[in-house]
DNA sequence: GGCATATAGTGTCTTAGTGACATTAATGAG
DNA sequence: CTCATTAATGTCACTAAGACACTATATGCC
């Protein structure tokens, strides 16, 4: 094996993290108040600490809680973006994380951490963006609508007790098309993932059923696509 | 963002090239020279250029084109492995690749690099090998199968020009499952991705037409899986 | 209360793509 | 020529999704 006589890389972070907010897919953006790119807007993320994350994923999760003060109930690695252009201080790697939370959970907090917010999606291609994070955005929500298709991951921009029409829309918002709620609920039946609550919830109309993930199940992978 | 003051991890490379030889699924290993873990079997790879590679995928081509004398027809990010206890000198991450190469490309260049070889993915687990290189197989191998079910991606590890039964056995070799002759032909078909030659081959019996891969044509991703 | 309306949930037929397997086609060995 | 062998097709069964009508239960208004 080579000799460590080649200077290494950069290695950074950053995080993509997605929610639901109104029936529309957003995420997460912080404003950079250093160089390079101060000013512009880009994904939560920095250097891994040695010292104290015992991983990449637990430097991710640690970069979170430090730029938008909440955790994400799922977290998983996209992939990895490098090159000498795509940074101005040098040749940087950059391993991307995707993560979803529901977005009850940020509304409380994000609001005393300055110069962070929600963004829809669909409004982020006219953005100035830092480095290459748009790219890195596409690449995340073209992966999360494949696994939308295909697996139950949505239900983790949900509350722990939601609705079928709830999912529904989380599923929609993220596929950006409509799909048939017998579908899903068939989905919902095969998968044995969720149990019902005795409670209901009102929106208008018939109450829906409240259903919950059991407890250590693991998100069904279908074999399958949705919305052929 | 944060200073520079963390020491970075080491960041290397590792590679996980499958072929199929004799209708089994096979994967390039390499002999340990150095320590730690010298005499080991282990992934190729190593330390990345940033003087010469463009990115981490040309990082990846150039150790697998010096270890073992060829370049994979495919070529595609697996995920990144990191941690203080993988490897002794120190806190690492390694980025894992996965790669797709026909065996007859391998069979001429490989004599000449010696300490390489390919191993039966079956006969692996029984091995001892460097780092956590066992783990990266097993999810390099399960990505392989994932993928076969519902693309095409096992076009690579085939020669320009193949018949149908030889893509069913390459199929069949990765996902450890016979298939429907039948089913591959309708995807064959349906993808789009192949014309005909004019030649055929013997094998036995009637003989075969030849397929190839049309110029620039995307793998086709099917909304399927085989083998329910 | 009675009715309109909105959302939740079910029943059932259609559709698309795979599985299973019989049948036909072409080739080599004897 | 006959048979064994592999290649390719024809056809029906099966499964899960799409489409959509229909039933169920809530709210609001008169």
């Amino acid at each position: 094996m080579a000799s460590l006589d080649f200077s290494q890389p950069l290695f950074t972070i950053d995080n993509v993290m997605f929610s639901i907010k109104n029936n529309v897919l957003h995420l997460l953006l912080i404003r950079r108040a250093a160089p390079p790119f101060d000013g512009c807007w880009s994904l939560p993320g920095g250097f891994i600490d040695i010292e104290q994350d015992s991983s990449v994923e637990a430097a991710a999760m640690r970069k979170l809680q430090q730029k938008t003060g909440l955790q994400p109930g799922y977290l998983e690695q996209l992939e990895v973006f490098s090159g000498k252009g795509r940074d101005p201080r040098g040749y940087s790697v950059s391993l991307a994380f995707f993560a979803l939370v529901p977005y009850s959970a940020v509304s409380s907090n994000i609001a005393t951490v300055s110069q962070a917010s929600w963004w829809p999606v669909q409004d982020i291609a006219s953005l100035q963006l830092a480095f290459d994070h748009q790219e890195i955005i596409q690449r995340a929500h073209h992966r999360l609508k494949q696994k939308a298709l295909y697996s139950m991951l949505p239900v983790y921009c949900l509350p722990p007790a939601f609705t079928v029409g709830q999912l529904k829309a989380v599923i929609e918002a993220i596929i950006g098309k409509e799909i048939q709620r017998k579908s899903l609920m068939r989905r919902i039946e095969a998968s044995n993932m969720f149990h019902l609550t005795e409670q209901k919830v009102s929106s208008g109309g018939r109450q829906a059923q409240l259903y919950q993930l059991k407890p250590g199940v693991d998100i069904t992978h279908f074999n399958r696509n949705l919305g052929d």
